[in-house]
Parts: C-alpha cells; sequence; structure tokens
DNA sequence: TGTACATCAGTGAACGCGCGTTCACTGATGTAC
DNA sequence: TGTACATCAGTGAACGCGCGTTCACTGATGTAC
C-alpha cells in the first residue's frame, strides 16, 4: 500500500511498468523514456522526478525481474525438498517458467546491456538469484563420489546456460525461428540427459 | 576478386565490415548507419547505392556470418570423422570458436533481432549452418540403441542452446559478469557430461 | 589513338522525426495554527 | 473548522542532437566509334 502520490498515485512503478510493457514488445533497445511517460499518462519530464534518466529506468526494471527471478527460484527450491536431485530440477523449471511468464523483465536483466556493476542494489539483486542455483547444485554435487566431482558451480552454469540458450532460441517468439519441439519438454530432456551424465539418475530410465 | 567500383572499390563489402566492426563495438541496436558509412569514408547517401537501408545492411552482414559459421562448422564436422562422436564435439568447439572469432557477425546472426524469413538469402544461409550441426547429431544417434533414442533434432537443440548460452552469459564481455571458467572448457566439460548421459560415452572417465 | 558520349557511384544539402534532457512554472495536496 | 502557507509531483515549452532517408547533382570511369 505505497502512499498515493500527489497526483498519479505512485508513477513510480507505473513508469517501470509501463517499461516492461514496451520492452516486452519492443526489446531493451527499442524502449523509449518517452514513450513509457506517454503510456503512464505523463510527461517524459516527470519521469525525472523518479529516476535519474533512462538507463536508471531499465536497471529499475531488471532489479525488480532479479528480485521476481530469486523468489520463484528459492520458492521452486523449496529447501531441497523433497531431494536435492528434485530440488534441482525444479529451479530449472523455474528459470524457464520465469522467462515465460516476466519476458520483459526477462529481457531487461538479460537483453539490455546494462552493466550490472553500475548499481550496488542491481548487483546485489542479481547474485542473490544466482546464488539459489548455486547453492542447489551444491547440494547436488554431495551425491556424487568427491574423487569425481567436478565443482559445482560448474553445474549451475552448465544448466543456467542450457536454460537462457532455450530461452533464446526456442521459447522467444523470434520470427522465423521454428521450435523443433515444446522448450519446456526440450529444457527437461536437457537437463535430464544432463544429470544422467554426472551419474546422480540411473542410466535406465 | 570483386570488379573495382568506379570510385572506392567494392564500397558494398567495406560497408558490411565497418557495420559488423560497430556491431561488434556497441551491439547491433547501438549500430548507425550513418556511422558505418563515414567509417567506411563515405556519405551515408552512397549507402543507398548497395543496400536498401539500414536493416538490409544488418541482414546482409548476418548472411555473411551464417556463410562462414556454415563453413567452420562442416570443416570441424569432417564428414563425420575420425568418428560419429569426435566429430559431434568438433562441431561444438566450432561454434565457440565461431562467436569468439566473429563477434560482430555472431551478434548480427543471434543478438540483432532480425526476422530471419524476411530474407529469403538469410534464410538459407542459416538454414545451412543448422543443417550441419544436425546432421552430425543424426550420426551421432545411430550409436543409441533404437528403443532409448530420443530425436536426434533434440541433441543439435540441446548442444546449441547449451552453446548459445555459454556465448551469452560466460563468453562475452558483459561489464560485471565473471565467468567463472573458461568458456571454451565450461562448454567441453557441459557437453561432455551431455553425452555421457546419452551412453555415448563411457560412464568413467 | 583520340574524341564524344553514356553510365552511375558517390556527393552534399535538406527533410522531418523522435529522442533524452533542462528549466522555470503551476497548482493540487498536505500541514500548522 | 477555517485560513495561510509550504511542499513538490507533474507540466509544457524548448534545446540540441543524430538518426534514416530523399533528391537533384557531378564528375570520374568505361565504351563506341
Amino acid at each position: 500500500m505505497a502512499k498515493r502520490g500527489y497526483h498519479h498515485g505512485n508513477l513510480r512503478q507505473a513508469l517501470v511498468d509501463a517499461a516492461l510493457d514496451l520492452i516486452e514488445e519492443k526489446g531493451p533497445t527499442g524502449f523509449t523514456l518517452s514513450e513509457a511517460a506517454k503510456n503512464a499518462g505523463v510527461t517524459p519530464a516527470a519521469v525525472y522526478r523518479h529516476f535519474e534518466g533512462r538507463e536508471d529506468l531499465i536497471v529499475e526494471a531488471a532489479r525488480q525481474g532479479h528480485e521476481i527471478f530469486a523468489e520463484l527460484m528459492e520458492y521452486a527450491y523449496n529447501g531441497g525438498k523433497p531431494s536435492a536431485l528434485e530440488a534441482f530440477e525444479a529451479t530449472g523449471r523455474a528459470y524457464l517458467a520465469f522467462a515465460r511468464k516476466h519476458p520483459g523483465h526477462y529481457m531487461a536483466m538479460f537483453e539490455s546491456g546494462i552493466s550490472a556493476n553500475k548499481n550496488p542494489e542491481l548487483t546485489a539483486a542479481a547474485q542473490r538469484s544466482s546464488a539459489i542455483l548455486e547453492r542447489a547444485a551444491e547440494a547436488l554435487s554431495e551425491h556424487i563420489p568427491p574423487d569425481k566431482r567436478p565443482p559445482s558451480s560448474m553445474f549451475s552454469a552448465h544448466i543456467w546456460a542450457m536454460s537462457h540458450g532455450v530461452v533464446e532460441l526456442f521459447a522467444r517468439g523470434t520470427p522465423g525461428s521454428r521450435s523443433p519441439f515444446p522448450p519446456e519438454d526440450l529444457l527437461e530432456a536437457g537437463i535430464g540427459i544432463y544429470l544422467r551424465g554426472l551419474g546422480l539418475i540411473p542410466p535406465d530410465k
């Protein structure tokens, strides 16, 4: 329940929301401060009451994305229940679900070319979300014999990379690129094969 | 040996090269027709003697990228020699090598938001390069018992996705994102684990 | 070989546009008394 | 409750800018005779 503003009533968030819609529609670079302001029913100059400028608005959109993302991942991980393996798989699914459900956020986070270390709050939010996947990987890695255990940060990097690749190449409405499979199935199968390669799933299905 | 132009001497290619440099430097959307013209030592209007406009220039850059990419993949695949497995792994490495060596092309191809099906020549070039990875996957898939063999187009999609994800997340000079491992090692390890999951590599290293 | 002509790659000026940003302002809202 | 005042979110006009694109042109190059 944010306190109502003098005229608009929480313009700050309305601008972020408008920006997210535009980013989803036109990509992070097609996004325009002026248009976001217009869509929020406000003059471009009004934006400067709440943000330093165009980039700052994108940064805030990305930051909120990381918050939501972290929450979703945390929820999917569920403290490693019912098993490290299942929790890990759930985070993979959560990744894709997030990209699907919050395309504007996703684009602001991963496709806008923001320098993540420019804004400390953004950095913190990004680290928080990636930490969850790393924790899941670490818990999982304990089920592998230590002598043949690759570093756990490598798992999370692999899963992150495959998830991101699936999103970018097959889950996006890029015109002309037809997905051979539903992205969810594709990712789930890929992660399954990968975990089998780690010896975490019995070779026989 | 292109015939020399009247004044400039193969301005068309010079413009493509300038565009590639700019795309590499500033991203596909930071790229500007006017600046590309300037860097080629020519007036912006001259561009219209060779291209329909800004987008057409990007499309040509992407098309050339797909040609190079296809050649590289073809070379790496090497007709499936010495083995289907090794040839497949080589194409994975070639993917990353291409992204590293030709970042401008890579960005034009995969990050410019071009509608691939707008230009038939671009579509053809893109299909040619992706066909090679699919062929490699198909050859590999014959080494898996048919009853537990997933569709081969799924392999190539998985490898493609992981490769792309590694490039985007860990091989790019995105400021602030530190790569935990050399991208080459990361990808090679990931593909190795994946192929082990398919039963194509013995579980014991 | 020399001359007249045709071609057409690149010029330079101009255009309309929307952008991000600034600034002095205004007037609705909240507050003190 | 009513009045005077302070606050400050949003306005509207203006700016300089570089963009993509157009157009009539020019002058170097190639070609026919």
